[in-house]
DNA sequence: AGCTTGACTTTGA
DNA sequence: GTCAAAGCCAAGC
């Protein structure tokens, strides 16, 4: 994990992510050890745009809110994907984002 | 080569 | 309780 760069080890932890469940910036942040570091994960997120393997729209905001959708193509493209792996979203928010809330920390023994 | 911005979060006032 | 600032690493200009 240390040998990987920021993006690879955000990368390998969304890669995790189980389908029909969401994490947030911050989580992934934190579980690389630095909770601050959220925005490198968007930034991640940005060139793992390119990957098929990272889910990228399974990963919003705090407030599973999806913030970043404006990055996708088409920006409703990550809504609709969420909502066909059976995760309900409402006005670009995730509805039970509490419990669907994945957290790579407790998940993954961080 | 250096400064600014960026898909966020936490903490301080 | 709400507003403002700091922090993180990398890419763009």
């Amino acid at each position: 994990m240390r040998d990987l760069n920021f993006f690879e080890q955000v990368w390998a932890v969304v890669r995790e992510v189980p389908r029909g469940r969401v994490t947030s910036y911050g989580a992934i942040a934190k579980a690389l050890g630095s909770p601050q570091s959220s925005r490198m994960v968007g930034w991640a997120m940005n060139a793992a745009h390119a990957c098929p393997d990272v889910p990228a729209h399974r990963v919003v905001n705090r407030e599973g809110l999806l913030t970043g959708k404006v990055h996708f193509t088409p920006p409703s493209a990550m809504q609709q994907r969420l909502e066909a792996e059976g995760v309900k979203v409402k006005k670009d928010k995730v509805v039970n984002f509490d419990e669907l809330f994945w957290d790579p920390v407790k998940e993954l023994g961080m």
